[in-house]
DNA sequence: TATGAATGAGAGTTCATTCAT
DNA sequence: AATGAATGAACTCTCATTCAT
């Protein structure tokens, strides 16, 4: 159970199966009710004992970071790749749609961008990180106006996360209208922003509920 | 005309101040922890007994509605006056700020406002509708574009609130950095919004979670 | 729940009941089957939910140590008592007798003596340390050998607790045939200890598991 | 007199090897945890699947049992050995003394020795059975009192095992302190034992729990 | 034969709600 | 009418044992 095994090897096609149907099983559970969902609703859902769960994930927070990882990685490494397109702005009006993308209809990553999943906030970290790059090559470019922040943008995804959840669900993309009058006002030129940006001291930086 | 009427409720005078002292201590508890603090908790700190909450109010629910009626209440008979405010625009914008305001450092206003109690979304639709006729004042007014809905207001403000709970609640109140933009994208003027409003053909109307 | 109320009330009598039967059921429990029996046990045997159990008691280590206060408490009493006996080695044997008295046939309490429940071992200690006084008295006295140590009496009772077990519990009385031997040993005269006592620099002193 | 018979064990050698590796990861894992160790944690210590632990031993008792089959009956062939040495005493004591030494640092060894595995006594059994000729010769020697009995010796080391448990296992040998005024107990020309021994009709015979 | 994944009962604990006092 | 004790389903997590691969 420990640390005798030094190489993983490549686990079982069943395990392999049943991992999968697990981490399936937990995404559309938590899709649907939150990382709310219990244990043993997951494993149902999967058609497994909770034992099996917790063989794959040694508690729910795990679990929980797993099945949404790829998706986080996808979205990390897509804000990389969009250092290398031409436009500046583009690029991260583009980042920026990519996130609210993923939210709709989907209430568990929708809380992992709000960072309402207290007890592992790594994913949500990761996330707002990713923006770092893509927003400062925008400001460089003049693209942004001077006295916008990093967190300006967690904030802008942040409130249009929030509408999407809104209305019991039933618009999840009204955020498609709010989204052109937000990045208007990241835009140079307006009137100086009125308060302060969101303390960013913390490690944590952002959001994090 | 007095002892006619034994019907409408001979309330104790206990009765009526027990009930208030629940609703008292609910306020404070749920300011404090959010609708999730349980109902022990509450009785406790009224210094009741369960059962008396109980009395007073069949479940949860109920009593978190009764908690904050005031508020709402107060929120529309605001609402109303402003419609006597000579500019129809302000009145609009200094209505959003009340709730706002409102909002900040009281976590339990917040869940309403966002929609966010599930089991009862009366309190939430009634700040929500409280909205119409200050905004069809002020777009009447032109003041407001013409393209705008009711219910973009309602998604600025949850837009705003969850921007107040974001970082953990330190910074509870960067919605003023972001309300600006918010309400510049409501003047008339601008680009034609791209996306239809929230659906609100609904009977539970607005983002009732 | 928790604070609100300085004066707590005399119990109800159906409160009063079930915690008696409850203490009773742990009673039952915990002596046939030791600490490990589970609180749904306990529960069943009192023929209340287990919810009522955690009512009465925070957790069930809680439980386990007021289902024997009382025979601490008794056993700390007497040992003060018997500080006004007239002879005090007399007084020494009668007090150890005592305990050894309680443990026959009672698994719970033995694990007491025996400092075995290792997340409360308050009780262990106070039995411990009801030892001291009378002890020192005894060697004041001139009736136990100098280079005896409190420690050795605590040695005793475990060493006799022990016995009582073995035999799969058929011989419970069997320390009876033992306690003589030992006590001998204890008596001024005899060859020197080959050993230092047991350590009791740590403030839980001994047998502490 | 090799390939007829197919029967007695075929025993492939990584069986055989397998079988080895387990009984000395349990050793080791049960030395250190008690028999509460999980099966899980032998079989990877062992660096073996748990199904394989289970191919060789029917449950986790039988193993526990393995386990410690050579150092029991490297005691029992010690206790035989014993009756060769010229004095019946002095070997007698030896005896005690190794059993002592064996358990000492050994949490597993010590279960057995003082019959607490309730679920395979055997080994206990063997154990004390192994006294008994030593016991005997001593005793016919006129080394051991008239109305001792064969399970005094079971309840002394028992009673040492357990000291030598006491004080969270930071006084291991302790019990060198008290053998001493126990065997001194044994001795012909003390005061009457003032009780039976443990009752040995059973056939499930000494302190099996 | 060896593997380790799967199982599921059972542990301690919480809390909205009911009901005897 | 008020009380707060009682309830029990639900939660997360563990581990001896079974069984498909």
């Amino acid at each position: 159970m420990s640390s005798y095994h030094p190489l993983p090897r490549p686990q079982r096609k069943d395990a392999v199966r049943n991992r999968a149907a697990l981490i399936q099983a937990a995404r559309e559970v938590f899709a649907l009710r939150g990382f709310e969902a219990s244990m043993d609703d997951i494993a149902d859902h999967a058609r497994l004992g909770v034992g099996t769960a917790y063989r794959h994930f040694p508690n729910k927070y795990v679990l929980a970071d797993a099945v949404f990882d790829d998706v986080v990685s996808a979205f990390v490494a897509g804000a990389r790749e969009s250092l290398t397109e031409p436009d500046a702005w583009d690029a991260l009006v583009r980042l920026i749609e990519r996130v609210l993308e993923a939210q709709t209809d989907n209430r568990a990553i929708r809380e992992i961008v709000l960072g309402r999943r207290q007890d592992s906030p790594e994913q949500h970290r990761a996330m707002i990180a990713a923006f770092a790059d893509p927003f400062a090559r925008a400001r460089a470019a003049g693209d942004v106006r001077a006295d916008a922040d990093v967190s300006d943008l967690s904030a802008i995804v942040i409130m249009l996360c929030t509408v999407a959840e809104a209305n019991g669900g039933r618009s999840p993309y009204v955020w498609r209208r709010y989204l052109p009058m937000l990045l208007q006002g990241l835009r140079p030129g307006g009137a100086p922003m009125p308060a302060p940006p969101m303390a960013s001291n913390q490690p944590s930086a952002m959001l994090s509920a």
